[in-house]
RNA sequence: UGGGGAGUCGCCAAGUUGGUUAAGGCACUGGGUUUUGAUCCCAGCAUCCGAAGGUUCGAGUCCUUCCUCCUCAGCCA
């Protein structure tokens, strides 16, 4: 081999890089898998990991998934995929107060129709937390018993002043030094109902003047009558996320835990929670560790979850699936494809600098997996009628129109012509603008798939406004007949029978906010959101678009990409919403 | 003013232990093909890596100082 630089693999990034060099040097070999998640002793007793790294994406159910989590799932699912891995779905549950069964449905449907499973021939890789609120309770005791953690009676209010400010240390708390005995009686009272919720809460004995204020003893375990979506009415006591994550993890047998820069302070506890339960006998190395990436930032889009169910609850939008949302649902309505997000992933990378994406870029994806698999139809959105004078009042011609042109092989389909068509009203001006070659007094253009016209004038209303465009034919040039390219014209416009057409609705969205970073400074993003977010028109469609169900896509030819409403297509009477226009050089 | 991060072309983003012409994508600009002003093709596009010093035969990569931005003070995740 020559001493030539190797090529950079494409979608090289700094977490595949780890991985690379993990698996290099065999760092999780030694890994044991039981089969299911468990502790030290439990995985001990199971067999070799088959699997090679064990990654997870663990959203908590309290909201619908959107862009920046399909961001991380494709970059855990991927991994996980490339590299002889698995990855887990894995439910955050636990805060019972916000979460649900709905959410819990439909993040499994996120997940399943971006291309990903979690059932797999070895075995089902769905998890929740909240089946590990047993060890989790057993790794507090543990805690207590070795002087890692105390029960504390300060208020929360207490507890804020006494931890201190970014720039002064905290204070330790009067309970800080009650005997492992009494920390252990009381820490079973907490979980035996006997203490009303927040009078008491354990806290890991750490550091009050830790420069990183996360390590100032945090709390891991509160006091919160609420009913679990999954555990019931079993527990009245929940672990802190940032306690029960890394044990979630361990349990897991996960090598990488990958999640987003705001949870970088955080991994020294991350480590100090495995390290305790490490030495205590309950986890075993090698232990998970966690790596820290860039959140997605996408100019013109709100993607913070918050914001997202103050727009869905003070109905801003209409619904988690309004195809204006950056919810996965609301963009697989707006007939955005998981092909499409997979290309977006690959094309904006992993790193850990805060970055903006052009909302175009993930336009463009989808613009590029959509050309290739969408049938061509034709659609006129703002219709106007277009005589041809000399064609035969009667006559109904079939013209052949291919479904898709880069793929002769799925056929043509009939456009019948007569003498009275829709055209757009914009393939018409009277007085045409420079550089424009389509319909103009005296101009000539072919109507697509079928004949070379010559405008021969116009009518309009009184106010002024076009209502007819009267041309004539060149019998010559009909498409796909010898000789029919005899007559050369720049302009190509679409048409649809009048007589033939199918009457629908067409919704046209735009970007649900009219600045690239909504309520950016201090400012309220609602002041932000487009007024002209959605128009709702009435088009002449081809007669064979009749019959789309349901989520069939189309592009409709000079227009863009459409998608078939799932919600309120009827048999026969199909809604469509405009996905993202073609591109178009002649305009904006 | 504490801790933790990040700064490479308009937007992203590669850049192993310093090694000689700073990947790639998107956008953009030219040109070609085209019965979608679409697609596709071809070409161009950072003497420069937040700034200033320094070490070195050689620095985006090492050292020093400085600047800017993000993030942390929930019994949320």
């Amino acid at each position: 081999m020559s001493a030539e630089k190797t090529p950079i693999p494409l979608g090289s990034n700094f977490i595949r890089a780890i991985v690379e060099k993990d698996l290099e040097q065999g760092v999780y070999k030694s890994r044991q898998w039981a089969g299911s998640p468990g502790d030290a002793t439990h995985h001990a007793a199971g067999q070799p990991d088959p699997a090679k790294i064990r990654t997870r994406f663990p959203p908590e159910p309290n909201g619908y998934l959107h862009i920046g989590h399909a961001k991380s799932i494709f970059l855990n699912f991927g991994l996980a995929r490339d590299y002889g891995g698995v990855c887990h779905l894995r439910f955050d549950d636990t805060n019972p107060e916000k979460e649900s069964q709905e959410y819990v449905d439909s993040i499994t449907d996120t997940v399943k129709w971006l291309g990903f499973d979690w059932q797999t021939p070895a075995g089902s890789y769905m998890f929740f937390a909240s089946n590990y609120f047993d060890f989790m309770y057993r790794a507090a005791e543990s805690l207590i018993e070795h002087g890692h953690a105390y029960v504390d009676s300060q208020t929360a209010e207490e507890m804020r002043v006494s931890r201190g400010t970014l720039t002064e240390a905290g204070k330790n708390s009067p309970w800080r030094d009650r005997t492992v005995a009494e920390n252990l009686s009381l820490f079973r009272e907490m979980r035996d109902g006997q203490h009303a919720d927040g009078s008491l809460v354990l806290r890991a004995k750490i550091d009050m003047a830790s420069a990183n204020i996360n390590l100032r003893d945090p709390a891991v375990y509160r006091i919160k009558r609420a009913h679990h979506h999954n555990t019931g009415d079993t527990w009245c006591i929940y672990p802190m996320y940032t306690f029960a994550h890394p044990i979630e993890d361990a349990l897991e047998q996960i090598t990488h835990s990958i999640c987003t820069l705001e949870f970088e302070d955080q991994r020294p506890f991350y480590d100090w929670i495995l390290g305790r339960l490490a030495e205590a006998g309950l986890l075993a190395d090698p232990l998970p560790k966690q790596y820290e990436f860039a959140r997605l930032n996408l100019t013109y889009v709100m993607l913070s979850k918050r914001k997202l169910i103050e727009l869905v609850e003070n109905k801003h939008v209409n619904g988690w699936d309004d195809p204006r949302l950056p919810t996965i649902a609301g963009t697989r309505r707006r007939g955005y494809v998981a092909a499409g997000f997979k290309l977006f992933t690959d094309r904006i990378g992993v790193s850990k600098a805060d970055s903006w994406i052009e909302y175009t870029i993930l336009e463009d994806c989808m613009r590029e997996v959509l050309n290739e698999a969408s049938e061509r139809r034709i659609a006129v959105l703002d219709p106007i009628k277009l005589v041809i004078d000399n064609y035969a009042d009667n006559q109904t011609e079939d013209c052949f129109a291919p479904n898709h042109p880069l793929k002769p092989e799925l056929g043509k389909r009939v456009v019948p012509l007569t003498k009275t068509l829709w055209i757009e009203r914009e393939d018409f001006m009277e007085v045409p603008s420079k550089g424009y070659f389509r319909l103009t007094p005296e101009g000539m253009v072919r109507l697509r798939y079928g004949y070379v016209v010559k405008c021969t004038g116009c009518e309009k209303d009184t106010e002024g406004n076009v209502t007819v465009v009267h041309c004539e034919y060149l019998p010559d040039t009909k498409s796909g007949t010898p000789g029919s390219d005899s007559v050369k014209v720049k302009g190509n416009i679409h048409w649809v029978s009048v007589a033939h057409a199918c009457a629908a609705e067409v919704r046209l969205y735009d970007r649900l906010f009219k600045v690239a970073h909504p309520g950016a400074g201090d400012t309220d993003y609602l002041n932000d959101i487009n007024p002209e977010s959605v128009k709702v028109i009435s088009v002449q469609l081809e007669p064979s678009l009749k019959d789309a169900k349901p989520e069939d896509k189309f592009q409709f030819e000079r227009h863009g990409y459409f998608v078939a409403d799932s919600r309120d297509s009827r048999s026969g009477q199909p809604v469509f919403n405009r996905t993202v226009t073609l591109r178009d050089a002649w305009q904006k």
